[in-house]
DNA sequence: TCTTGACTAGTTATCTTATAACATATTCCT
DNA sequence: AGGAATATGTTATAAGATAACTAGTCAAGA
């Protein structure tokens, strides 16, 4: 759908992203019979709506907006299932959260994020996660989740001004 | 000074390790015509206390305790200076903040965060920073800042009952 | 059918983390 | 000494996250 992370940064055809995302991420709970109920495939297409990742309280004003309950719970227990199940991932350096551009491949993102524009791309990071294990090695040091992320600036906003 | 990271996950002489940090961070803070006042150095000492990361607000309580202010921007301000200058590192992870162990040396910490004990290591970076460099070329992303955390288990951590 | 248990979604209340804005004091340089 | 820059302190508030409880849904099994 987006394997080597290229589409955030480019112009694309965003609303088949988004769709193409959507389907594939309710395929894969329909496989794997996990329940993606009406706040919890919300909170997921509000996160598909830009390549940018939301705090919790931007996801929880939205479904608000829509008639869904307004209080911090709402919202996070929503992102936690998304999270929890691929379907989204939090960028713990923006305590915000954005949908996954791979639901249902196991992956170790890399984030990318742009530090003019928030746009948030999600590279592939096999390569990145193999040499991290290797740092942690000699410390003995048995990893299990990890997080990658960077700051930079994207194609666009790498211009004239900066 | 723990050139390899080594040092957290194993038994060691910590005394001499923090007072050693401390007078390195002293020694480059002189250098560099940087004021590491009281507030300033007894936040690090406290950091340095342990191989762990610490909250803004329990460095707080302890600079509380020793007659410096007790509101958190004290607290907030004095970490903020050590993270700038290389003086500490913040964990995104943990929303908290750790003395950097090789302050003065241009490095990329890679950390890992015992999710038993908070052990904090500090491994050498520069191989996974060179990889996640790789992986941000493709998209055209010019990375400025990194964060490398791995959750796992120390090699203390990884015995009999988990 | 009715009950029970698992799960979902809603609420109130509270906690933790972080920053804005302003006042005072200190330090550094001329 | 005077003035600029820096540092420390305050109050108040913003922003992010969770605990604890209540109630609705739904399917499996008595
Ligand atoms: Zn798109
Ligand atoms: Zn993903
Ligand atoms: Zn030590
Ligand atoms: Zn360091």
């Amino acid at each position: 759908m987006d394997p080597d992370g290229t589409l955030a940064f480019a112009s694309h055809d965003h609303a088949a992203c988004r769709d193409g995302a959507l389907a594939h991420a309710e395929a894969v709970a329909e496989a794997k019979g996990l329940r993606l109920t009406p706040v919890r495939r919300r909170a997921l297409e509000i996160l598909l709506e830009s390549h940018q990742a939301l705090g919790a309280y931007d996801v929880l004003d939205r479904l608000a907006e829509e008639g869904f309950g307004r209080q911090p719970p709402v919202a996070y227990r929503a992102l936690e299932f998304l999270v929890e199940h691929g379907f989204a991932h939090r960028i713990r350096r923006l305590n915000a959260f954005a949908a996954c551009m791979h639901p249902g491949e196991a992956h170790v993102p890399v984030f990318l994020i742009c530090s003019a524009c928030n746009g948030l791309a999600e590279a592939p990071g096999a390569a990145v996660a193999a040499s991290l294990r290797q740092a942690a090695g000699p410390l003995g040091f048995r990893v299990e989740r990890m997080s990658i992320e960077a700051v930079g600036l994207c194609p666009a906003c790498q211009g004239g001004s900066e």
